[in-house]
DNA sequence: AACTCAGGGCCAAAA
DNA sequence: TTTTGGCCCTGAGTT
């Protein structure tokens, strides 16, 4: 079978088979599905640029405001909206407003309603991704923000995507008359149900960060979580998988840098590689001792030789052994993610495959909610505020994605392989053979780094403390309580150094190497923002994960 | 130096 | 009376 990334691949009765070899897929403008398409943008093509006002610079004409529908002015805050969203958002902030929504939190947001109900048109706001910080707190006049570069960078990139579209316009055009009761975004924004909204693949676009299906909230998905007190085992399944079909929009160069044949390239895949089966029902539980990720994938870990004595003997052995004790079991993420995946793909139908973008973006979206659920309810972490919990986690979510990544490559990867989360394994060359410069120099950081920690024989409570290390970090700005996240990192730093001195004295400078790989992690982690944050950009990323919320709070 | 454009302020209109 | 939103001013960054 075949999941491509990026939803290039002509829709055929084909797609979703098994298909011998590896392919490029090629962008094949008949693929795309009309409703992808923004009205306005074929309006465009079909009407002279120079019918836009002169003094609109270029591009914006044709923009809606991802709030309300109302006509684009300019970028403000973080984003092009119009000058009334502008000017709500301002005055909000500036006079730091606390509204409150007589309806249940999901008013219709167009020019005609949004005075209606400014609880939800300031959630929305902020959904979409207008940024507080950019109204000036000294409320100085003119000159330029931070955000400048972003705005060019942005800016750059829809241009090119109305470049990409218009070289395409008469396929599309054809198919948009092939399809007419495809609503279109025009008429869309106008909706006052989420229920239809979501269901658009250009509803992203329109309002990127909407909690769609749900109906908005008033909190994040990391707010919600992190606010819950009777969260159960499970994170909270992300509303929004499955709900968007491949998207077009975007470089067509960033997105061949993804499209590869998954599927076959999955080496000892435990899965079975036809269409309907591709993801099994889900295996019981393992128990926590289960050394595997999965219990279809006898794969045995090669590394963690750390004894249970050898704990002992280490004064610190008591402090890594709380650390420990809160260790996620691997196992059963393993089968929260293919669990969810196979919901998702029931939930699609089998002509509708899960891009290979979209299943990588699930599986770190799973994990990182594995993630914020260790931290909750690990030693140390959970005594702090809910607000430092709060900005250490979206300071370091990245990092702790890629430590956790990293130590299933330690643990159970093989050689020239990439592990995947799923218990899957994916061979580095395909990958590599197949991406472009960004996703390739990213694999081979990464795998670099793996090798290096394979030679260093890291272990499991090494792992751990490495975790710890980044998770508490005294330097992010805002932390309240600086001094126990400091002492907690200080206790941490001791303790990793004494194990790494008892555990491993043929090694004696393994403590220095260690420290010495946090940068490099940090490194790919930024890296890896960065390239999540592009396509994001594109309209790629899910709206309302967790994923898309850190990304969200930490770029601007 | 001139131009660009995003943030802030102003104020008539609307709620 | 408060809020909205269109218009204009300002000034750092760009050309």
């Amino acid at each position: 079978m075949r999941i491509n990334l990026g939803g290039l691949v002509p829709v055929s009765p084909k797609a979703g088979m098994d298909l011998p070899g590896l392919h490029l897929e090629q962008p094949h403008p008949l693929a795309q599905h009309p409703a992808e398409i923004p009205q306005v943008l074929l309006d465009l093509e079909e009407t002279s640029t120079s019918q836009e006002p002169k003094t609109e610079p270029r591009g914006r004409a044709e923009e809606s405001c991802p709030i309300c529908g109302d006509r684009v002015s300019g970028y403000h805050y973080g984003l092009l909206t119009c000058e009334s969203c502008k000017g709500f958002f301002k005055r909000s902030v500036q006079n730091n407003k606390h509204y409150a929504c007589a309806e249940r939190q999901s008013c219709p947001m167009n020019p005609s309603q949004r005075k209606r109900c400014p609880y939800c048109r300031f959630q929305k706001c902020l959904a979409v991704g207008m940024k507080r910080e950019a109204v000036r707190a000294d409320r100085m006049r003119g000159g330029r923000n931070k955000f400048g570069p972003f705005y060019r960078r942005d800016r750059q990139m829809k241009q090119q995507r109305v470049y990409d579209r218009r070289s395409t316009a008469p396929y599309r055009i054809k198919m948009e008359m092939k399809q007419t009761c495809q609503p279109t975004p025009q008429s869309d924004h106008l909706m006052t149900g989420h229920s239809n909204a979501f269901l658009r693949s250009d509803y992203f676009h329109q309002s990127q960060m909407f909690p769609c299906g749900t109906g908005q909230s008033d909190t994040t998905p990391l707010q919600d979580y992190m606010m819950s007190t009777d969260r159960g085992p499970t994170p909270p399944a992300p509303p929004y998988l499955g709900l968007y079909p491949p998207n077009i929009h975007g470089d067509p160069q960033e997105r061949r840098e993804t499209v590869f044949n998954y599927a076959s390239s999955l080496a000892n895949s435990p899965v079975p590689s036809s269409a309907s089966n591709f993801f099994p029902p889900p295996s019981p539980a393992l128990p926590s001792t289960h050394s595997t990720p999965n219990s279809t994938a006898p794969m045995t870990p090669v590394l963690f030789p750390t004894s249970v004595s050898t704990l002992l003997c280490n004064p610190s052995a008591n402090f890594l052994g709380q650390l420990l004790e809160g260790e996620p079991d691997e196992g059963r993420l393993c089968d929260k993610v293919l669990a969810s995946l196979q919901r998702e793909q029931v939930n699609r139908g089998k002509h509708d495959c899960l891009n290979t973008f979209s299943i990588m973006c699930k599986m770190a979206d799973l994990t990182l909610f594995g993630l914020v659920e260790w931290a909750r309810s690990s030693i140390f972490f959970k005594d702090l505020k809910v607000e430092d919990q709060m900005v250490l986690l979206q300071s370091c979510w990245s990092e702790l994605l890629v430590l956790d990544h990293l130590s299933r490559q330690v643990t159970y990867g093989k050689e020239g392989c990439i592990y995947l989360v799923t218990g899957q394994q994916i061979a580095v060359f395909n990958i590599l053979s197949q991406a472009g410069v960004t996703l390739s120099s990213l694999v081979s950081r990464t795998q670099d780094l793996v090798s290096k920690l394979k030679a260093l024989q890291l272990d499991k409570p090494e792992f751990v403390c490495l975790k710890y290390l980044v998770l508490f970090n005294p330097d992010v700005k805002s932390v309240q309580s600086r001094r126990q996240v400091e002492e907690t990192q200080e206790r941490v730093n001791r303790a990793l150094m004494e194990h790494t001195q008892l555990s491993h004295q043929g090694h004696p400078d393994k403590f220095g190497q260690l420290l010495l790989r946090l940068p490099e992690v940090r490194g790919i982690s930024l890296q890896v923002e960065e390239y999540l944050y592009q396509r994001h950009l594109l309209g790629d990323l899910p709206c309302n994960s967790l994923l898309t919320e850190m990304l969200h709070t930490k770029h601007i």
